[in-house]
DNA sequence: ACATTGAGGACCATTCTAGTCCCCATTAAA
DNA sequence: TTTAATGGGGACTAGAATGGTCCTCAATGT
């Protein structure tokens, strides 16, 4: 269904209870309960957040974690990115392990394209958007044939 | 990843290679071999985008499959659909299952707009864009702050 | 000192995925 | 009418990924 994994979604959901208070530091406990999922959940979440470097924390009394940057220079991707990798459709839409069919298959280019194209959506989505409580408007995507379909000229 | 899974994949490949041909029948065991993916696989993909009415058959000698529209009519999210069900990128984008947290989360809705956007990308490609061989153009998407951020004002 | 809080990583259960196989129904052609 | 081609339906399996738990150690403020 080309979901985003339950973690991902955790994330987003506790980034965004970040963002409401940046300037406070928010322990995992308190997290844990704001957002309703079990601690250790919500602490491994927290932990990719840091190693990807969304996040930074501090240990004893008083610790606790707080955004590395404002949540408008946060994007969605980067956040996805830090639970579940680069964001790609096909195995081919990443650098590495090209996939066996790259030769025969032949929609590989295009396919690469339309992953960017959501790759560069979810870069615009930022933490503020998703965090803010009134509705972000949706972006206006020109219909795609529009540009594509003008020009087919070869076989 | 957000990685759309092999069988989707094999399914759009198919659809591809069937589309350049859109008047012939084509047997599982041609569309495996020109593939390269094994037949009971292929074989199931195309019983998957069958369901789905994607494809149409026709059993015996001289039988196989061919397309029940014409390839511009076809989305690539028809056919992510026809595998993996509803494009959604959270639970809370699909109108089932709904998830515990959305009392709680405050991210629900912006997601959901996230989501329909992606769809919405997904329904406008084609399987007539993902089958020719010159590259497709990306769409322009306008970055979604410059909607969002300005006119707030609704609830 | 000591209570608080995160770091790191092992570990497990369950689900999902990819892939295989078998047997039956239909259709065209010999 | 026989036969070969071809899809339909569905059960099944091995393996990977996911979601989630737990334990112990390190840091830090009071
Ligand atoms: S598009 Fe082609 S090359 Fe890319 S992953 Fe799919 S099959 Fe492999
Ligand atoms: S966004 Fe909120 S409601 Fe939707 S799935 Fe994630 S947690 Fe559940």
């Amino acid at each position: 269904m080309l979901r985003l994994s339950k973690m991902s979604d955790y994330a987003a959901v506790v980034m965004a209870h970040i963002a409401r208070y940046p300037e406070q530091a928010h322990a995992a406990a308190e997290l844990s309960e704001a957002v309703g999922v079990p601690r250790p959940t919500v602490s491994k979440t927290l932990k990719m957040l840091m190693h990807a470097g969304l996040l930074q924390s501090r240990r004893g009394a008083q610790g606790g974690y707080r955004l590395t940057r404002t949540p408008i220079e946060i994007s969605v991707s980067e956040i996805i990115e830090a639970i579940e990798g680069p964001v790609a459709m096909t195995e081919c839409s990443q650098a590495e392990g090209e996939c066996g069919l790259a030769a025969t298959c032949g929609v590989a280019d295009n396919w690469q394209r339309v992953s960017m194209a959501i790759r560069q959506f979810l870069d615009s989505v930022t933490l503020a958007d998703l965090a803010q409580k009134t509705p972000i408007k949706m972006p206006v995507m020109l219909p795609i044939q529009s540009v594509s379909l003008a020009s087919i000229s070869d076989a």
